[in-house]
DNA sequence: CGTTTAATACTACCATAGTAATACTACCGC
DNA sequence: GCGGTAGTATTACTATGGTAGTATTAAACG
């Protein structure tokens, strides 16, 4: 069994781990581009968290010529589901009605987003 | 303004919080006793974070004879409000629709909780 | 060919979370 | 009053995330 503990990303590697899933087969230049110039990092910075980030399993890499060209190790879904369950569980209990109750108190909420919501609940109902 | 950070916390932070949010002026005997026999962890664990909580502002005492009462200095709606926007913001840009749409799909989910979610959506809904 | 240069590798910090042993200190019971 | 004990204080160590400078190497260009 893997058991990467998919959660407990921090910010930049999450960051990154986006990057490569919208655009795989990319070189730290390529990361460090698409990350943006807001992100003032160094390239060396890139180039550590990704090897580090090899390491643990989350990205690989495979050789052209010269450079890497990283690729996720891991899927979005993994990784969304492993943190947004992990925070759930630790903060909510497990209790899904508690997660929708908080955002709705919390968070600005627009009359087309309920409907939204609705239709996802009535899809849901359907399904089961 | 204090400006807490008030998401990433650690595991065992926010276990500690919760007990304090639960019985305020615990000792740190008390809060060990709270977390259970279960999480098997030295006496001066707990004082070592509670002190390395309270220097981040997270808790705060007031001394009773030789021992410390301790309680929290910012609230469960503070955290769960910091750490879930934290992630929602980073994982699903802030889309709520998405959150719970992940959310239906990777748990499981009972009828009597979708009628739960209903009921929320709907109360929500009228008090725009 | 030799030199610039672009790439990775190595090393080194700092911060925070978690964990705990050890040291100090003051009260309480005898 | 003295010693045990119940507290806190100090110190320390591991792991991980973030950040980046320096070293090395190999390719490319003239």
């Amino acid at each position: 069994m893997k058991k990467t503990k998919a959660f407990r990303l921090g910010d930049l590697q999450l960051r990154i781990m986006k990057v490569l899933w919208e655009h795989p087969d990319a070189t730290v230049a390529d990361v460090l581009a698409a990350l943006g110039p807001n992100a003032d990092l160094a390239y060396t910075t890139i180039a550590t968290m990704l090897r580090k980030m090899e390491e643990r399993g989350l990205v690989a890499h495979r050789v052209d010529g010269r450079s890497f060209l990283y690729h996720a190790a891991v899927g979005e879904a993994e990784i969304s589901h492993g943190m947004t369950s992990h925070l759930v569980d630790r903060l909510f209990e497990g209790s899904l009605a508690d997660v929708v109750s908080h955002l709705l108190t919390t968070r600005e909420v627009s009359r087309d987003e309920l409907r939204e919501l609705e239709k996802l609940i009535a899809a849901k109902k359907k399904q089961l």
